[in-house]
RNA sequence: GGCCCCAUGGUCUAGCGGUUAGGACGGCGCCCUCUCACGGCGUAAUCUCGGGUUCAAUUCCCGAUGGGGUCACCA
């Protein structure tokens, strides 16, 4: 299984959520399979045996298309070794116990839960290292008997050294030293018979002719009973590349997914998990912790955020090409990607700065991939259905032209366009109040809708200017009358210019709502 | 607690002995302006501490402190 291509592997355990932390290690073991000309590998470690596996992994593959980190070898494309599931893969397993078990690096333990507690408990109590007695080793085939004879269950556990260290050579941390002796007999396989994960690991990684486990920094202390497997089996040393984790918004601690609630005190983080409630609600998506958070990369998709802009955010997580460098192409991420230049203390998730790449690789985007970003959403509240008229296919045109820089997500079209489809509008009372109750307000309101239904070319260009003499005329400013129209006219005192808005809605829309708003004004203000 | 890892502004980072410590996000201020965004200009803010080594330490070494990871018949 030696190969002289470089090949990498992520594996994920399928969850249902497609964590952006696993994002980040899964698109370095990519970026430097890519660079180095090798493969990338996925592999499903599903040793557990959940039920639902397909279930709980289309999530994570689609969410990996969706970012464009394609798979050389794995579910679903296959490959020279499949098959890629750990849960399919346990006679390779118990060939290997099997092998550990004969040349004497594990054996047969026949010591129970609460004895192998006791013992940890009286080292503690000593303040001595703890290290099993190894009473309970079965040694021969009369040993193993004699234990099952009082009823006792078996595990496999590795005979670790207990002497001498370990030096493992880590492409991003160099050197780190293990001592053997404080390596505990941990267990490869369970008395159901199971494999723990640190065996199927080894495994497969030598199975699939892994050169470079490259892997968030919580695995490096499990490394020397890996380290330990590999030998013991005879296998070759892959190169380990330990990641810095992604840390939680505004702290150091390891990012999770099941704490959400504590992120959402971090006001920036807030800020956009509300951005995308605010466009969920607006889709009539139903939003649960699980489904719809920050930390998940589904939530950016269903948001409406460039795949592009979410891997640029996270490549930058840990890794540097120079000093002032910060929107690369996938490309640049390919040719310039080094394991040397991975940063190896952990970087806290910051949804703002990502928010910062979203806007710019969104204002970068010809009108034409906007209308196809947009028009998903639109579907989905019901303003559109494709295939689309010409008519609609250049209003949407329009309003996106009009929307400029503000729509900063696919799904901000839901928020910020809607007074420019259906005719009712939705009044902001607290902007009604202000800007149509203020004093004068409603008479300089009446005059321009006299105006107004009396212009014939209705383009933002041509309403700008006739306004500019319509205002002169009567010795008005701008502000005089602009707000006050807005309010009637969208309902809102937020959002695009007010002429581009005016032509978009259309002479006859315009004037009945500004005759609806100048009706709601007669009316008492309602409390 | 043992072991291991880490340490430049609030955040992401550049720096690999001599720099006015650079960039980005965010903040603040001003400008632009019909609102909101966008944009422009400006501005504040950082080398955790203590010892060495050296002519010279943010940079190299040691220690402390702080932060974090990991110690399962989870992965």
């Amino acid at each position: 299984m030696t190969s002289s291509v470089v090949r990498t592997r992520f594996a994920p355990s399928p969850t249902g959520f497609l964590h952006i932390g696993g994002v980040r290690t899964a698109l370095f073991n990519w970026l430097f399979a890519r660079h180095s000309g090798g493969r990338y590998v996925l592999r499903i470690d599903d040793t557990d045996q959940q039920r639902n596996v397909e279930a709980a992994l289309a999530p994570i593959l689609h969410g990996f298309r969706w970012l464009g980190l394609e798979w050389d070898e794995g579910p679903e494309v296959g490959g020279p070794f499949a098959p890629y599931f750990q849960s399919q893969r346990t006679a390779r397993y118990q060939a290997a116990v099997d092998r550990l078990v004969a040349s004497g690096d594990a054996y047969y333990d026949y010591a129970t839960t609460e004895e192998m507690e006791a013992e940890r408990k009286q080292a503690e109590a000593t303040k001595a290292q703890f290290q099993y007695s190894r009473r309970f080793l079965a040694a021969s085939a009369a040993d193993r008997a004699r234990f099952e004879g009082e009823g006792r269950k078996w595990v496999v556990r590795l005979k670790m050294p207990r002497q001498g260290k370990l030096v493992l050579p880590d492409l991003v941390r160099g050197d780190v030293e293990f001592d053997w002796g404080r390596e505990a007999d941990v267990v490869v396989q369970r008395s159901d018979g199971s494999f723990i994960y640190h065996l199927a690991n080894v495994v497969d990684d030598y199975d699939f002719g892994i050169t470079h486990v490259i892997r968030a920094e919580e695995h490096l202390s499990n490394t020397p009973r890996q380290v330990f497997i590999v030998q013991a089996l005879g296998y070759p040393l892959p190169a380990y590349a330990h990641l810095p984790y992604v840390a939680e918004p505004g702290s150091k601690r390891k990012l999770s997914k099941r704490k959400l609630e504590a992120y959402l005190k971090n006001p920036d983080f807030a800020q956009v998990h509300q951005h995308g409630t605010a466009i969920a609600a607006a889709l009539g998506l139903t939003t649960t912790a699980e489904t719809f958070n920050p930390v998940t990369v589904d939530f950016y998709e269903q948001v409406g955020y460039l795949p592009h802009a979410v891997v640029n955010y996270l490549v930058l997580l840990g890794w540097s090409l120079d000093d002032k460098t910060e929107f690369l192409s996938r490309e640049q991420m390919v040719e310039n990607f080094s394991l040397a230049r991975v940063n190896p203390a952990p970087a806290s998730f910051d949804a703002i700065k990502l928010g910062a790449f979203q806007l710019h690789y969104m204002q970068a985007l010809p009108p034409a991939e906007k209308l196809a970003g947009v028009l998903p959403f639109l579907e989905k509240v019901g303003w559109a259905r494709a295939p689309l008229s010409p008519e609609l296919t250049a209003k949407v045109a329009r309003i996106i032209q009009a929307l400029g820089d503000r729509l900063k997500v696919f799904g901000d079209i839901v928020l910020q366009a809607s007074f420019f489809f259906g005719d009712e509008v939705t009044f902001d009372e607290k902007a009604f109040t202000k800007r149509v109750r203020a004093a004068g307000a409603v008479e300089r309101l009446i005059a321009y809708r006299d105006w107004l239904a009396e212009q014939k070319a209705f383009t933002a260009e041509t309403l700008q200017a006739e306004t500019h003499e319509f205002l002169t005329a009567r010795g008005w400013a701008m502000g005089d009358i602009v707000h006050a129209v807005r309010v009637a006219v969208t309902g809102t005192a937020i959002g695009p210019g007010l002429f581009d808005s005016l032509e978009i809605i259309g002479k006859d829309l315009c004037v009945r709502r500004i005759d609806r708003a100048l009706r709601k004004a007669a009316e008492p203000p309602a409390m």
